[in-house]
DNA sequence: ATTATCTATAGATCTATAGATAATGC
DNA sequence: ATTATCTATAGATCTATAGATAATGC
């Protein structure tokens, strides 16, 4: 199991082959057929999984009970951290579903529910800090929607992002950081900006 | 040729089958390899003209002569409008360089040279801009990389995007739009914040 | 003569199962 | 008795090429 979701996020549905888990997991492939009948109900199980493990991430971003701002910057940090122990999982949950939108439904299944929750609690956060006068002009939503983008992305474009600044394997994590405050940056920026 | 570049894109190497490929072309498979000779080899040509593709979106960013900020607002738009008419580009060439680390090069030789050029002359009017009074806090490659960051994950998440906000097919222009709209506010304000 | 095209097929994988045998639990 | 395991192999693809034949350019 710990080695079909290995080779099934390393390759995806296609590339990886029942032969190669089956040998990684130390038994004959015979035996993989055995308990999971097929394939694409292995790959399933591990779907599932990992879609799960990306709602988790969601919840990353709401963090203790501490002021508004550094909640934020708690948050946005959490969530990157989460994504950089997990560098595959946005990469591989994207191509899994463009390729086969039947798995959209457990994507929806699992998702939904957890985002929802997130965008409500983010919602309350930011009332309250509305009547307490702070200027807070986004909806939960789009807060949301920019902070997981920029950490995905950041995720997501690592190898290209490392080429393209000439960083080296070593510096990665230091890459990371880097990048980290200037995204909490950016997100402040738009809640502590001046209106009007 | 076209028939190549539509199966690899949404199929990706592994799962593009040159069969495929013969019968989209309208050609016996026999000819694609008298042609090509092998499959790498084509994959080769369609991967090269769409890292070409990909770095040409970075020179969308930059746009004509006219103010500052209507000029990042330009370029926010046309390249967010240049990835949705090409929506699975960044996808492809994202999962095609992590499966094979081999085509980092490729990429090296095509991205860099444009990204390097792209961020020179951002950075040039960064300045210029600087010198007129303005506070222009970021270095180029970051404001580059926050808007290249919103942009592409607008594009890459979409499908789950719209599933999370129930957003219907035909309704997919009127989203990026209003998105489009929320990235330009994000960034904008970091450029026209007030520091200190 | 050289280049393009077709049919047929070799050779390599890969998924999945059949059938035989060993291990385990009442 | 039931469950687990192994070996062997059927059946389905897929890439790539061989060999024959038709089309094209000097």
């Amino acid at each position: 199991m710990l080695a079909a979701e290995v080779e099934f996020m390393e390759k995806g549905f296609v590339a990886a082959k029942t032969t190669d888990i089956a040998r990684r997991a130390g038994v004959t492939h015979a035996m993989l057929h055995y308990y999971y009948r097929t394939k694409e109900n292995l790959f399933k199980q591990v779907f599932q999984k990992k879609i799960q493990l990306l709602a988790d991430s969601f919840v990353t971003i709401l963090s203790q009970e501490i002021p508004f701002l550094e909640k934020i910057q708690q948050g946005v940090s959490a969530h990157l951290d989460f994504l950089a122990a997990n560098p595959r999982l946005p990469l591989f949950v994207l191509w899994e579903i463009v390729g086969n939108p039947d798995r959209q439904e457990t994507c929806r299944e699992v998702l939904l529910p957890v985002f929802k929750k997130v965008i409500e609690e983010l919602q309350e956060i930011l009332d309250a800090e509305r009547r307490r006068g702070a200027s807070v002009p986004e909806s939960a939503q789009e807060l949301m929607l920019n902070i997981v983008s920029m950490n995905v992305f950041t995720i997501l474009s690592l190898p290209i992002a490392m080429l393209l600044t000439e960083t080296r394997e070593e510096d990665r994590d230091q890459f990371l950081q880097r990048r980290k405050q200037q995204i909490v940056r950016q997100v402040l920026s738009q809640l502590t900006e001046n209106h009007k």
